[in-house]
DNA sequence: ATAGACTCTGTAGCCGCTACAGGCTCAAGA
DNA sequence: TCTTGAGCCTGTAGCGGCTACAGAGTCTAT
């Protein structure tokens, strides 16, 4: 790097530590296209700039989020593309909505079902399980 | 099956109808052990009875609140074991039920994130939107 | 000059299934 | 009896979303 490359440029690992995500996951997002390919040192370094942290930003709280990589991808065409219709981001992040309060009813039964078991059991050291039954039945 | 080599035991796919699973999963979970091996027919076909039914309910239970497939290995080595410590099997669920409860709570963050900026969102075509605003940020 | 940290690539593995191909076996109808 | 079609057998590949590793190259600090 006698000529300082690297000075307009963050490397990969440079950027993984400033967005707080995995190395490895950087290179997997660029592999399905959540992520650019950008542009390369001469010795075929990666160098990120600020657009690229914002991006990768964008996915890991999409992904947060509950958002799977195929709806980010969506909402990044909208972004990209421009003319983002507010209305139909509007539109999926409802139904994503939707998704996420299933889950939280889920989980909920779950709980339920869970805490109510435990509290019948003894504790004690007997064959008998009242969460085993409630596993059995 | 001249010789009615079925009559005393359940196939594949009637254990499949019979727990509400999937044909393949009972060969997977056969596989990783969650299943014993049963017994062949003539011709190999496996032929399974009431105690298998009563197995794969347990997995199938497990799995459906939440437990990965690890823990009901865990849970069902209790079982097998016969003198399952009550008090045992009542930890690992108070663990799991943190864990559950520990999802419900990230979702439920998400839930009024999602819920808040769809709310400022206006709906109408224009191209600032409050959710892309909030993934962005 | 060299050690050690970083990067590059491709590929394999993780979980928990699910699906498929290609072959065998069985039951029922013509 | 023959045929058709459903069901079973096996191994293997694929899914999503990463994560890890091997083996090679590159850079920095001493």
């Amino acid at each position: 790097m006698a000529d300082h490359e690297f000075a307009s440029g963050l490397k990969r690992g440079e950027l993984a530590q400033r967005t707080g995500s995995n190395l490895e996951t950087i290179r997997y997002y660029e592999k399905i296209g959540l992520l650019p390919h950008p542009p390369r040192s001469f010795s075929d370094y990666r160098l990120y700039d600020e657009t690229h942290v914002r991006r990768l930003r964008f996915v890991l709280r999409g992904r947060e989020l509950g958002f799977t990589t195929e709806e980010i991808r969506g909402l990044l065409s909208l972004v990209d593309g421009g003319r983002q219709t507010c209305a139909e981001v509007r539109a999926r992040t409802e139904h994503h909505l939707k998704d996420i309060r299933g889950k939280i009813a889920d989980l909920n039964r779950i709980e339920t079902i869970l805490a109510h078991t435990a509290a019948q059991c003894s504790g004690d050291d007997v064959p008998e399980c009242a969460i085993l039954d409630a596993l059995r039945s």
